[in-house]
DNA sequence: GAATAGATCCGC
DNA sequence: CGGATCTATTCA
């Protein structure tokens, strides 16, 4: 994908990652669950108070990885969207790959870590591939987000997309 | 400085 | 259901 898929807004983004290849060396796989976390009014954003040292990369202009280290040893995987200055990512949550049905296992599996943190997907190992067309919008199912009850209002924003009968959508996924 | 809690996962 | 494991962020 080049620069400009990511710069358009960041539910669109979401929605057309859906059915995408996530690539990185020589493991890849489809995307099949995603999440987006859009700027500061969003109060499940790590940025919704402002830039800090862990989130400064969702500042940056779309196309960006955003890899951060969740609950002391998972890293989790976005991917920035929109406009430089505007924090925005999308949550890549799972891809149709072995031991990758879940934000923490796909970084896992992939060997992505923090050092990672900051990649530009036009221009590295790391990248998304468009391999068929645009998921139908009947195939895509639509939810509020998982693990952000403690967002208050925000929690109920439904945020999640995933392809519809996908085996490899994340565990909480199924439960919720 | 110290405390807190987190966009998860696994095993019991 | 609770522990693992750690660090960015927050609070005093």
């Amino acid at each position: 994908m080049t620069r400009d898929f990511y710069l358009r807004p960041t539910l669109i983004v979401a929605k057309n990652l859906l059915g995408k290849y996530l690539v990185f060396h020589d493991k890849s796989g489809r995307i099949c669950e995603v999440e987006a976390y859009i700027g500061q009014d969003d109060l499940a954003c790590h940025a919704t108070r402002g830039k800090t040292k862990r989130n400064e990369v969702m500042f940056y202009c779309g196309g960006h990885a955003y890899i951060y280290l969740i609950y002391g040893i998972y890293n989790c995987l976005n991917i920035v969207t929109e406009k430089e200055g505007f924090p925005a990512a999308v949550l890549i949550r799972a891809i149709e790959l072995k031991n990758a049905n879940g934000p923490g296992k796909l970084c896992r599996t992939l060997g992505l870590t923090r050092q990672h943190n900051g990649l530009d997907l036009t221009k590295s190992e790391l990248y998304i591939e468009d391999r068929e067309k645009i998921i139908s919008t009947n195939k895509i199912i639509q939810t509020p987000r998982i693990g952000v009850d403690y967002s208050g209002e925000s929690a109920q924003l439904p945020w999640r997309f995933a392809i519809k009968d996908s085996p490899y959508l994340s565990q909480r996924m199924k439960n919720g």
